[in-house]
DNA sequence: GTCTATATCAAGATAGAC
DNA sequence: GTCTATCTTGATATAGAC
């Protein structure tokens, strides 16, 4: 069935987030899924086919999630930044990182498919940062000194980076950046 | 000698910021300093061990570093706090991240000792660029609004990001966080 | 589609010679 | 302090039965 398929990808990225693409292995998910080895191979071959799917599924998700905010035209734009930051920051569990982060990390162990792939997720990412903040800087949310892709980047780097700091230090990282991502985002 | 435990250390360091603490093995050392795997077990007889050196080291280097412009007498507190930013992101190679940043990432993979070493080293990051900010506040470097916390983990938090993202899309990301820090710092 | 079994390989680690 | 040799374990991967 297709649903193993798709548990398998959704297991796999948790451990990419708990473990990083080269420390989880076929075995970690065989077992927490109850099946063997071998069954996993069966639907990606190699850990390479998997870590493509992941990947795609990466870029899926962040998509939806941003058409999903970006339609809704009952908030204004500024609400919608502040809400697609907010879920960038909380989608996760307080000991997981962003999953491109870690991708990032691994990224010379990875297999040249995968890389290509996280290059592209970055891209997308940070282009959808920047439309985002391009339609709330037509409402003047910035100073006119900053530019917007200065903003966008440190928006995500920041994000990203406090998550990891989370990990070992726990909340305070996190709220003090989010926190501050409002100061940046509120002087006009 | 005590000279070759030096350079097993630095190149380790090297090592976990380009394959991560996982990713990198004995082998690799060995292969590059031109000496058997053995040799290396006996300056470090267990990964482990030499996890915790390269802590300890990372922790020295960044505390010497510190104190270097900390003492400084001939530059004033903003300059030092832009010197000691302007350090941190870009003493490293344009794909090489932040070692911190990378034990952070592995930090469920290491064993406790180290993990505790990080967790130290995470710590000593933060309270340092608190000083450094504190120390600059009294010019009056930052808004009433700000407070020290929050733009610590931001500045830490959004180099450490940025230098992930550069790995895998240029240099662009690191100078866009680079000049919106300034921003920060700059009004008041 | 899942299983058992097994091949292959690399990694961490140790024993003992030089 | 470095070597050769070897052990153990865990990981990727494949073959073939059910």
């Amino acid at each position: 069935m297709e649903n193993r398929k798709k548990q398998i990808i959704d297991l796999a990225i948790k451990l990419v987030q708990q473990k990083g693409y080269v420390g989880f292995s076929y075995d970690d998910i065989s077992k927490q899924l109850g099946v063997t080895k071998a069954s996993i191979h069966y639907h990606f071959e190699k850990k390479e086919d998997l870590g493509v799917a992941i990947t795609e599924r990466i870029a899926k998700s962040f998509l939806q999630n941003f058409l999903l905010i970006k339609k809704d035209a009952s908030v204004s734009v500024e609400e919608k930044l502040k809400k697609f930051i907010q879920v960038q920051a909380e989608r996760f569990a307080c000991t997981e990182i962003c999953p491109i982060s870690s991708l990032q990390t691994d990224f010379n162990s990875l297999p040249d498919v995968v890389q290509k792939k996280i290059e592209e997720v970055s891209r997308l990412e940070l282009s959808i940062m920047k439309d985002l903040i391009a339609e709330a800087q037509t409402k003047g949310i910035l100073n006119d000194t900053d530019d917007i892709h200065s903003v966008a980047v440190t928006i995500l780097s920041s994000i990203k980076g406090a998550l990891l700091y989370r990990r070992v230090l726990g909340d305070d990282i996190l709220t003090g950046v989010i926190s501050q991502i409002n100061l940046i985002l509120r002087k006009s």
